[in-house]
DNA sequence: CGTACTAGTCTTTTT
DNA sequence: GACTAGTACG
């Protein structure tokens, strides 16, 4: 028998392809796990190659534990010497070993997203940005962008030449790239971006990984962002054994630096690649990849594919309308229990999708009042609490005592009598010694006008280094024990009379216990080890296997999962897609937006389930939404009810060529219906171009309707421009509008005016027009451009 | 120095 | 609506 008798002519030959460049272009479903294990089994017991080396990297802790698994389970002895890892636990193991060749002490930090923004912080001081105009996060996500492109701050400022905003980033990337360097600290992106940087700078230790990892293979790889690619081009430099797998059409996190173009364009990295697709589907009914095809196939940037099964059709795709966010969470709640309780299903055979974590709440509450099980993957991440933080933020100074961030976080946690001019002065004394902040600490008594607080800090000190000492005799569980009772961190948490006081008790005990879990686990568990373990946790690493509960979680957090029974809530134009990508003026946002959705679709085997609500509450403002586009891609006759008509013609139809706004309100003249059943009474009357909405509005005090169109691949639709609603069209208007739909009053600005907008900043009115309901204005603005908005909906003002 | 209130932001997604 | 950071006040 053979090894790769099970598989399908393509996924063997996949399998058996071991030499040279290979693009596996693997749909949703069609065995890729399957394919890169039997792959791994194939070059060690067919090809006799050792398995030290081979490399497999994935993106999650958990897609790199269930390869192992499956490997282990294939290989049997030596499996263990495989090396199969995460983008980034890989490069930490690299740079703890090298990462001094290139300036830094290989006992370094990381840091989360939370430290980074506390050191970004700093940097905005120093450098006396006003962060009311330049933003922290805004500095960090240019600069987060930089690391993935791999532009250090130098290659960054000489680039910002002639552009304001460029050369603040500039600065502001220096200082913080010289802040984590003091503290020893790495960010996420770092991990990335200096281990090219190690490879590139140190031609001798590339060899020595090209030389190890003569096998390469690289899952998710539609996934992977700039650094990333050139992490795995530079260890595939010699071998070119390099088998990436991916599917162009899950490529759904370019939002965090993900290159679509790595995978689109493999073959013109590698001319002498071999292409490989899967499209057999081994998932799903062939109703459910019918709809999953008709959706991507609106996209323009991808590989042409399509999924096909030999499964049978199965049911039609269940489409359910609901007049409130709340009939929508009590409706998927109760058919699950209904489901479950008829068919003797398991709570664990559903799955519960959206898109916003905000959305969890809603279905959570109907779940705990039906008393099912259920798990939300996501939200707040475990380790991101802040008493989580806290107790990490003790280990880590333990750990490495340059990690200012974490030293002064603890400083007065809990309450020390240690204020802020007190933390001032120590961290002026540590810039203008060039020590950290811990040394500082330590030498208190130098510093001057410290008063009776040198004798606090001198305190802090000597409790973190008798810690230190504890290590030696103490394991890690018993280090962690003392830390909570010494410091009295807990016993304040207890009497602090918070109400959620005991959960965070509760938590806390749960990082004893993985701290303990880690300690049997790990073959040499250190505390730096449990520190780096904890940073690169993913809340999908989380979820178990097994479980008889339904989970609740992001379509992001889907990838990769499967369930018989999937629902995907909240299919709302404004939600899903969402209203930033609508008024976008890049299109490629919408495709990526459409390919989650095709993520979404594809996570069910056997039966699907849309639903959306007509009204829904979101950031505290109640939107009415009408059904997604992306369930109108579906050809109806997959659904098991018709779609409510649109109630006006589609917005595609007024305009050709532009990118356009259209706004349009409700009356609140008659009562709200659901889509169902609709009143016969005659539709709000719209201004010009006004959104297109189901039902007519309920009374309510907000509403919002807002469009955009552009060019989009929508087929059947004719384009007729109707010559009245010319004066709309505008170039580059691109915006969201909402607010009160309190129209009519004249705005107190006029033509010639200086206004500022809450989303384009401040411009000049160019146009004021009385319209039937509102006023329509017309704003250049400085920095954004022309935009042509409805007076009520765009909250402008006046400035002078 | 610590507490209580206010304003602003967020909600797209995460290693 | 919920959270957080910043400010005013005790």
């Amino acid at each position: 028998m053979n090894l790769l008798d099970t598989l399908n002519k393509e996924q063997r030959e996949a399998a058996s392809t071991t030499t040279g460049p290979l693009l596996i272009i693997a749909g949703a479903g069609s065995g890729k796990t399957r394919v890169l294990t039997h792959r791994i089994a194939y070059l060690i017991e067919e090809e006799g190659v050792h398995p030290w080396n081979i490399l497999a990297i994935t993106f999650t802790n958990k897609a790199a534990g269930e390869m192992r698994e499956r490997v282990d389970k294939m290989v049997g002895f030596g499996s263990e010497s495989i090396w199969v890892a995460t983008f980034h636990s890989t490069c930490v193991r690299i740079l703890r070993r090298y990462i001094d060749r290139i300036g830094y002490d290989t006992n370094f930090t990381i840091y989360d997203t939370d430290d980074s923004k506390t050191v970004m912080k700093e940097v905005c001081k120093r450098l006396q940005y006003d962060t009311k105009v330049i933003k922290e996060k805004a500095l960090l996500n240019a600069i987060s962008a930089a690391k993935n492109e791999l532009i250090g701050p130098t290659e960054f400022a000489l680039n910002a030449q002639g552009d304001l905003w460029s050369q603040k980033v500039a600065d502001a990337y220096r200082e913080y790239q010289a802040a984590l360097h003091k503290s020893n600290a790495l960010d996420f992106d770092d991990l990335l971006m200096l281990t090219v940087e190690l490879f590139r700078s140190c031609p001798d230790v590339l060899e020595s990984y090209q030389e190890r990892f003569k096998y390469i293979m690289v899952d998710e790889y539609q996934d992977t962002n700039t650094a990333q690619f050139e992490l795995i081009r530079l260890l595939a430099d010699q071998s070119h054994n390099l088998c990436v797998v991916g599917d162009d059409d899950q490529s759904i996190y370019k939002f965090r630096g993900a290159n679509i173009h790595n995978i689109l364009d493999f073959e013109k990295t590698y001319p002498e690649a071999r292409v490989i697709k899967l499209e057999q589907n081994y998932r799903s009914t062939q109703s459910i990849l019918n709809a999953a095809n008709a959706v991507i196939r609106n996209n323009m940037e991808r590989k042409d594919k399509a999924l096909w099964t030999d499964a049978g059709d199965g049911e039609k795709i269940h489409f359910r309308p609901f007049e409130t966010a709340y009939d929508e969470a009590e409706f998927i709640a109760s058919d699950i229990a209904r489901k479950c309780k008829a068919e003797h299903l398991s709570f664990g055979d559903f799955a519960v999708l959206y898109r916003t974590n905000a959305q969890s709440r809603i279905l959570e509450e109907q779940f705990v009042m039906e008393g099912m099980p259920y798990q939300v993957v996501g939200g707040v991440n475990f380790y991101s609490r802040k008493e989580i933080k806290d107790v990490l933020a003790y280990l880590k100074t333990i750990d490495n005592g340059q990690d200012d961030v974490a030293v002064r976080r603890i400083l007065n946690v809990p309450k020390r009598g240690i204020g802020a001019t007190t933390i001032s002065k120590v961290q002026a004394f540590a810039d203008t010694s060039d020590i950290s902040f811990f040394e500082a600490l330590v030498r208190a008594r130098e510093i001057p006008s410290l008063g009776n607080a040198a004798g606090k800090l001198e305190g802090f000190a000597t409790m973190i280094r008798g810690f230190r000492g504890e290590m030696r005799e103490f394991n890690l569980k018993q280090l962690l024990a003392d830390v909570l009772e010494t410091t009295g961190y807990l016993e304040e948490l207890r009497t602090s009379g918070e109400e959620d006081a005991q959960d965070r008790v509760e938590n806390v005990e749960e990082l004893v216990s993985k701290m303990a879990a880690y300690e049997d686990e790990a073959e040499e568990p250190t505390l730096s080890g449990f520190l780096e373990e904890v940073a690169l946790v993913a809340d999908i690493d989380s979820v178990g296997e097994e479980g008889e509960r339904t989970l609740l979680m992001t379509m992001h957090a889907a990838k990769g999962l499967e369930f018989e029974h999937v629902y995907v809530a909240g299919m709302e134009d404004g939600l899903f897609p969402g209203y930033l990508t609508i008024s976008s003026d890049d299109p490629s946002d919408m495709e990526e937006e459409r390919r989650l959705a095709y993520v979404a679709i594809t996570r069910a085997k056997k039966h699907l389930t849309l639903s959306c609500a007509q009204k829904r509450m979101i950031r505290g403002e109640t939107q009415y939404n009408p059904i997604s586009r992306f369930v109108r891609e579906i050809p109806e006759d997959l659904l098991d009810r018709p779609l409510p008509e649109k109630k006006s013609r589609a917005v595609d139809e007024y305009f050709d060529d532009n990118d356009s706004l259209f706004t349009g309100f409700g009356t609140g003249r008659s009562s709200g219906s659901s889509y169902g059943a609709r009143s016969g009474e005659s539709e709000p009357d719209r201004a010009p171009g006004s959104g297109v909405s189901y039902g007519s509005s309920g009374t309510f005090s907000k509403a919002v309707y807002s469009y955009n169109t552009k060019k989009t691949p929508l087929t059947g639709l004719s384009r007729k421009t109707p010559e009245s609603k010319k004066p709309f069209m505008t170039k580059g208007v691109t915006t969201l509008s909402k607010g009160m739909p309190a129209a009519g009053a004249k705005p107190e600005y006029n033509v010639g005016d200086r206004v500022k907008h809450i989303k384009f900043g401040e411009g000049t009115v160019t146009a004021l027009e009385k319209h039937e309901r509102d006023y329509q204005v017309t704003v250049s603005f400085d920095g954004a451009g022309q935009k042509i908005m409805y007076a009520a909906f765009a909250k402008l003002q006046r400035i002078e």
